[in-house]
Formats: structure tokens, sequence, C-alpha cells
DNA sequence: AATATCACCTGATGG
DNA sequence: CCCATCAGGTGATAT
């Protein structure tokens, strides 16, 4: 997360304005439980058909074979790029260069091959309108979940949670009285979780007041 | 093993004249403990550089890459075709077409991870002289190792081995009255064996006289 | 320097 | 018929 010191109004954004565009973004998403093949280091994402022809820009068939460069962006405004291709036999689409570096960074992992079970997190990705002439917004949720073997625990601070607060307040305070950035860190949660929901209606049910 | 009758002194070979042609062939071979590359089915067979060099027919370098096919046979005569390219950074010889399915047909397999561990066992390549001007015979010891797993047993055949021995005579004594070929089919030993021994050194060990 | 392993792209196959 | 998995070829990298 980083926040960055309110110098007009018009630094001052609502929530609707934040990427997600409201009802007009209804269902334009989609949801799939990621197998073994689409997070083994041997190869890409396979996108469902439906997914990929009503969300992605649409390919240049003429190429052979049809090819693009996508550029996403997730909710911590990184940003990752993906080769979309339609081949194979039958032909489908499939996400190659770039996916295997978003598995791993984000930690995405499939489900056991019994029961194929991915838990969904709250992590979104929108497709940013490179390559359209009309602006079009595409949320992805991808699915995560922790890898089966006990993980190491992630050394915590020895600062108690008190002292990391007060850490954090006075940074806070540094970059505001001197008007620059700052960066806030946060361990992201690694519990289960069982059920993935688009962001705008998460912030509707969860914020009664405009956050800037 | 194929028997077939003899009708005359022109059929009958010494085993000088069985394909491996005494000391001109001596040192012309290589052994190599087969790794979990070797065997995987995803890839081919890392031939090392100076048995390549010094054993395989030499490659068209003008070629990119430079590549040939070798035409090997093994001590059952069954012919196997191998695609033999010279690539990759840094360059090295690779079999890739055809080895896959030898690897399967011989039931090769990769030691313990541990141990690197392969059995040698009796099998024997030449390459045929398919490309060389001048005939040129190549013997290759490749490795063989029983699965770790504990592999079913074949199903023995539910006659004794006096039984099995009377039918074969049987059969034989048939062949032979009738002037027709028959076949001895006979299981390849699968224990583990330590030492791989060139054929013509065995040969030379244990017969005191000429078979045909 | 040689080569074992790996990441990654590819079409084929079959549930 | 979709797509999950597989076999196989490639250069990069580690050993």
């Amino acid at each position: 997360m980083s926040l960055q010191p309110v110098n007009s109004e018009k630094d001052v954004y609502s929530v609707q304005d934040f990427g997600i565009k409201g009802s007009k973004h209804t269902g334009e998403f989609f949801c799939k439980i990621l197998t073994a093949s689409d997070t083994s280091t041997h190869g890409g994402f396979s996108v469902p058909r439906k997914a990929a022809e009503k969300l992605f820009p649409q390919l240049d068939f003429s190429m052979q074979p049809p090819t693009q460069e996508l550029v996403v962006r997730d909710l911590h405004d990184n940003t990752w790029t993906f080769r979309h291709i339609y081949r194979g036999q039958p032909k489908r689409h499939l996400l190659t260069t770039g996916w295997s570096m978003f598995v791993s960074a984000k930690k995405l992992a499939a489900g056991a091959n019994i029961f194929n079970l991915i838990v969904v997190s709250n992590l979104v990705i929108r497709v940013l309108p490179q390559l359209c002439s009309v602006p079009k917004y595409v949320t992805l949720l991808a699915g995560v979940r922790r890898a089966s073997r006990q993980q190491k625990a992630l050394p915590s601070s020895v600062l108690s949670a008190d002292s990391m607060h007060i850490g954090i307040l006075a940074a806070a305070g540094h970059a505001a009285a001197n008007g620059s950035q700052f960066t806030v860190f946060y361990n992201p949660r690694t519990c289960r979780s069982e059920f993935g929901v688009p962001l705008a209606k998460y912030r509707k049910s969860v914020y009664s007041t405009q956050i800037s």
C-alpha cells in the first residue's frame, strides 16, 4: 500500500473512480479453479474458452497463430504482462510467457489432485484496455491456495505489534509533515479463504463512507 | 532367438562374422550410467562428447543445427532410429527423436536420485555404417535398471520347467524334421547385474568352440 | 568444460 | 467438444 500526500481536491478519488466501474462492470469477471497444469512450471494458463472470448480483447485471427500481449494490473497496481495465444489441436486460449512469474509471485498452487480444490482469495486482476479502442475492464479472480506442506512461518518482527504501530505512525507522520511519499508493508493474509468476492461488492458492503 | 535349419555349409557362420569384428573393434564402445534426464519422457539422451566425436559418424557442421539420423541395431537384430543433433548453449550432442521409444522398449530407468546408480546390462548396440563411406561399427552399452518399486512378477507359466523343455524340444524337433523355422522366446533376465562386458569378450571367454 | 537439470513452448490424446 | 494432462524439443542455468 502506497500512501501519497494530498495536494489538491483533484487528487481525491471516490471509490467509484478507483478502477471498478460499478454496475457497468457487473458479470465481467470469471473465476477458475486452478489446475495442476495451470500452476506447474511446465506450462501456461489454460483459459476457459467462454471467458477468453467474452473478456479478452479480440485476437487477430489472420495471424498464425493468433497472438497478443495482455497487460493486466492487480489491486496493488502492479502490472503483469502475459502472452495470449490461440493454438493447439484442438485450438484453445492460453497464457504463456509471463504466467509462471505471476504464479510464483502470487504463490498460486493447484489443489490436491483428489479434490482439485482451490481456495479463492481476494486477488483481482483487471485487463488493461491497451489493445482495445473502447476501454474495457475485465475482472479475473485468481485462485490461491496454501501449499499443503507445512510452510515455514515468515519470521515475524521482533518488535511487538504496539511497537510496529508506533513506528508506522511515526513514518506516516514524518511523511505527512514533509509532504513526501511513504510505504506501508503488510503481510498478505496466509489463511485459507472459502470465497472470492468481487472488489466492488466488498467495498459496497464494508465502507459506508468514501475513502480518499 | 530365431533358429533356422541349416541347408548348406554356406549358412554356417563363425562367431567372428557375427557382427563383432574382433580386435578391429577393440575400444570402440562406451558405457554411460543413465541419468534421470536421459530416461525421462521429457527429453533425449545426452551423449558424452568424447563418445559422440569418436564413435558417431561425423556431423555436417554447415547445417544449422548439425543433425543426422543414426540407425542402430541391437543384439536381437532389431533396428532403432535416433535423431542425433548438436545444439544448445553450450553445444552438446543429443539423441532426441526415437530415443524415448528405445527407453520404454528396453525398460531403461535411471537410478535412485541419491546414488544415481545404474546397473549395466548386456545390451549392445551397433551403429550401422549408413552414413559413412567406410563401414564403421560402434558398440554402445546401455544401462538397465530394475524399477525400484516392487514389480509384479511376470506371470510364470503354469507349466513346470521340465514341461517347457519338453515342449520346446518338441517344437524344435518338428521344425527340424520339416525344414521349417521356429522361434524360442526366453525371458530377458530381470536381475541386477554389476558389470557390462563387451559381447566379443564374453563370447571369447565362454565358448571354446564355434557355434552356428 | 562438460553435462544434468530446468523452464517453457509445442501438438497429441483422451476423459 | 472442452480442456487437463502428457510427450517431446528447445535454450538457459546449475552442478
